[in-house]
DNA sequence: TATTTCAGCGTACAAGTGTACGCTTATTTG
DNA sequence: CAAATAAGCGTACACTTGTACGCTGAAATA
């Protein structure tokens, strides 16, 4: 069996960018990671790397966006929970938890390059974060919230959530389990909260 | 006027502190820091690093020591800011939205050190962030909420707030208000969430 | 079949890194 | 005053890094 020339040229690309996330998970940040080590990984020459990202920053965006996409996917999944049994919250932050514990550096990457040096990646990863954002916010709104309240809403829990998965990285199973319980309490402190603030005469400033 | 021994180390030991902080202004992050850079910028030879710090590592942890306190006394003069006028929400707010804006850089390290390499770097950040959360939370619990709703809120409150932080680091100045007041209205659904969980016997019309 | 294309390699180089070792020199101590 | 201490320096070494350049050989094209 042999490869077409494009189908070998993307099986490096792959190699590549397996490579760089087999180096994140051992416990590397992205921008420790050299275009050297990552060739070096994938079997290839340094200089090969060139035929198939201009940059390492170039891998990165790559990397971001494969994350997010996967991240998305198995939320998308974690959905189809929802309409078959439990609680939209619950069952978010369940799926949620599950991935960051099953694939820590994927997550990893994109929490951490959202504070990153390179401008390209944090806007990358700010679009990631904003599409879990916008696609909550939508459904917030079918429940009839106005754009802004529903949007405001929308971000608080996406944080939340993220800010439980970063504390899992370093946590043992039983904490996790804790990080995940009172993260739902959270949530449903913003649920009520805004719904309370959705009927004003119940509603009151501290 | 000379200056004994020791005085003189200490003022080393600053340059190279100051040395490595002006170098994360620059746009660095930790990590990308190197020891001759540092004792470059700090005016010393590189081998007199060592004289001071036995690592890169043990110098990081200094930094998020003073980055972390800094930030603490910042929001305890804010709460003098409340006293005189002003709800705690909007006031704590804004002087930590002003914190940020001010000190993008030490902001960038706590933050970005979270979830970095270095497990050392990631336990003194989270030292840090856990003392915001515990004095929150305490002060929550003086106003009636039992232990456990108060941590959660103060959690959800901080990693809200620092949410805001991040997002603010590439805003301009308008976006900086709107996240703000965004960050107010969250912080006003958790308050007013959890204090619907405290007194369920509102809730009775519904 | 003859020609073009191009993924991948090897070499080479300048620049940067951490740190071991021993020296200097001014302060501190006895 | 003499001896001990220790902050800071300079040199040196063994690496690692990104990338420029030109070559090779096989696949694609004509």
């Amino acid at each position: 069996m042999t490869l077409s020339r494009a189908e070998q040229k993307e099986k490096t690309r792959r190699a590549i960018i397996d490579a760089a996330l087999r180096q994140l998970s051992a416990g590397k940040s992205f921008d420790a990671l050299s275009l050297r080590e990552v060739a070096r990984e994938a079997d290839i020459a340094p200089t090969s790397f060139y035929r198939h990202f201009k940059d390492m920053e170039e891998l990165g965006l790559t990397l971001v966006d494969e994350c997010g996409l996967a991240l998305r996917q198995i939320m998308r999944k974690g959905r189809k929970r929802i309409e078959n049994a439990g609680s939209v919250i619950g069952t978010s932050v369940d799926t949620f938890m599950e991935f960051t514990e099953a694939n820590p550096n994927i997550f990893r990457l994109l929490f951490h390059e959202r504070s990153g040096t390179s401008h390209g990646l944090r806007t990358a990863v700010a679009r990631e974060i904003q599409y879990f954002i916008v696609e909550l916010s939508d459904y917030i709104e079918t429940v009839g919230y106005e754009a802004e309240s529903a949007y405001a809403q929308a971000e608080a829990m996406v944080a939340i959530v993220f800010n439980a998965g970063a504390e899992s990285l370093d946590a043992k199973p039983a904490q996790r389990k804790e990080i995940a319980r009172r993260a739902k309490m959270q949530l449903r402190f913003i649920a009520s909260g805004a719904a309370q603030q959705l009927k004003p005469f119940k509603g009151k400033d501290q």
